[in-house]
DNA sequence: AGGTTTAGTGCAACTGTTTGCAGTCTTGAA
DNA sequence: TTCAAGACTGCAAACAGTTGCACTAAACCT
């Protein structure tokens, strides 16, 4: 029923090697031989399989993406290009989510460790022990996590953050909130000193806060408290939720209070007034993780992050 | 390097054979040496090699999913389930993106072929005849989409969209436009005979739209002309644009037209009013797909919808 | 006691490809 | 003309498991 390599052989008149080099390994075939091989293969509906390619060769061309929220909308653009690289490049790409949980990375990693040729791990929350023990494992590049000695790519989310602010003072404002994430985020703590050196504004910091809308809605109340007439939100959702909390209080934004959020996802977008943002490049992000894992190379790159000026933020009264 | 049944076998003493069945038919092996085998496996660190069980077994353990668009709102949901329900029977998870193009389907059908052991499809856009040749080649369940012989999981927009013109109606509105998907569209079509049905409304359709917060935008002027108090968008992303549209043209949201939504996306969620709209039961489909795929199962099942009511729709003035 | 079932295990063939090695046949150079 | 060097191709042994069949020994019947 389904047909094999040794069929394409017998139906062209070669050997089985030949038929497999003209698919691995064109150039060591005669152009007419490889030809011929090929159109039978045509006929027949041949195609490889990858499971007994993968048995000789040790390599399955298949990859895991593991990030902890399928869901959230920070993640599906990262998976989309992930995916997509990962297709151009004839390999193909499982992706799982640990819905949040440390401990389901390691087990995914083990799950996938024979079946892929490598795993690329958002924002990471094991412990680095963990990670190295897997490292042992199965090739890795981390995204959005420090860890010497794996590849990583980082998203420059502190330049962004500078970035941000400077366009608070730039339009005139001079008291700033960040409404800072969770504790013991190392992006909070990247944005926060990043904030901090920008020279002309003077910065409370709020929190921490849950990363979630209802984080931010809650942070409205001492976000007015704080006399801030801009505020720098740890991401989109918080600040999406903290403009609605404003709402409630009475402060229209960016007529009150100007607000910009981090990620640049597609609910600030889609949210009124639309989201002054920090972009985060998490489809090249996606793209490079794949190429790194693919080419086998131990490098860590810093992404480029940019600001995107919408409607949420305006001068001050 | 890598630890084989071969290296279990021999550290226990026993034949390949056995340790092969302790790992897949357990039954059948005495217990005293089974635990024997399975200590002696742990302290090696054995894990069954998936690409060779595939090569004999001819079943990979393996699903593919293939969606328009891993980045639209609609789907992460569900492929989040998707991924959840195979994790815990067993199988992995291959996701993949069409991105809108209807020849990608059969394109990604052929390169998962030999590599899993059934694909789902979401809403796919190829023909039937396309449909059928692929069935040929590896068993599927479609998601979405009406098609005889294949196993399927609908959801039920009809009764959704009935509920929604009901809600508007018992609200007091009497005039309800439905602003229209795109031409062609089942969805499209499905929600509008649905909406038709319903007493005492007077429906007027306005379309077709592209199914974007563009199309939803572009719509507001001739929903303000059609004198509609409410309106049925076909989808969220189309309500939210066109709460947008609405807001240029002087009219409020919920105050001077009430907007029901459907599918009920994160962003509308988010949305300011929060979107009233009919909630696809996304995830349930995604678990019941892979369900059916494993189980090899021929059913066509159709999935309750149900209206969230939210801050969208209001009495007429 | 003798025959039959049953539980447990070993044997070896098989899955579909890759790949190092060896052989054949041209070609080109000396 | 002879020899070396390529260019192709065939051979057969892996790769890491599964599984039908045969075999042994113990347990169960009459």
């Amino acid at each position: 029923m389904t047909v094999t390599i040794r069929d394409v052989a017998r139906a062209s008149g070669v050997h089985v090697s030949t038929v497999s080099r003209t698919f691995s390994a064109p150039h060591m075939v005669n152009a007419a031989t490889r030809t011929r091989v090929l159109t039978v293969a045509e006929e027949l509906g041949y195609r490889p399989n990858r499971a007994a390619r993968a048995l000789t060769t040790g390599r399955t061309h298949n990859l895991g993406l593991i990030v902890a929220d399928i869901a959230n909308p920070f993640f599906p653009p990262l998976i989309k290009a992930a995916q997509a690289e990962a297709r151009q490049r004839d390999y193909h790409l499982f992706v799982a989510d640990t819905d949040e949980e440390a401990g389901a990375e390691e087990e995914l990693v083990q799950a996938f460790s024979k079946q892929v040729d490598g795993v690329v791990l958002c924002s990471p929350r094991s412990s680095n022990k963990a990670l190295e023990r897997l490292a042992a494992r199965v090739p890795f590049v981390v995204i959005n996590r420090r860890l010497r000695g794996a590849a990583t790519v980082l998203m420059d989310v502190g330049h962004g953050a500078r970035l941000a602010v400077e366009h608070l003072a730039g339009l005139g404002h001079r008291r700033v909130a960040l409404v800072a994430g969770p504790a013991g985020s190392w992006t909070s703590a990247e944005i926060r000193t990043a904030a901090e050196e920008v020279d002309g504004v003077e910065l409370i910091v709020i929190g921490p806060n849950a990363p979630t809308e209802r984080g931010g809605f809650a942070a409205a109340g001492r976000v007015r408290e704080s006399g801030a007439t801009g505020v720098l939100a740890y991401n989109d959702l918080v600040a999406i939720g903290l403009i609605d909390g404003l709402g409630e209080l009475g402060l229209g934004v960016p007529e009150d209070v100007s607000v910009v959020g981090i990620d640049d996802i597609v609910p600030g977008r889609l949210n009124r007034p639309k989201l002054t943002t920090v972009a985060m490049p998490t489809a090249a992000a996606g793209r490079l993780a794949v190429d790194l894992l693919i080419q086998e190379v131990t490098a860590t790159t810093s992404l480029e992050t940019r600001l995107v000026i919408r409607d949420s933020t305006a001068p001050p009264r």
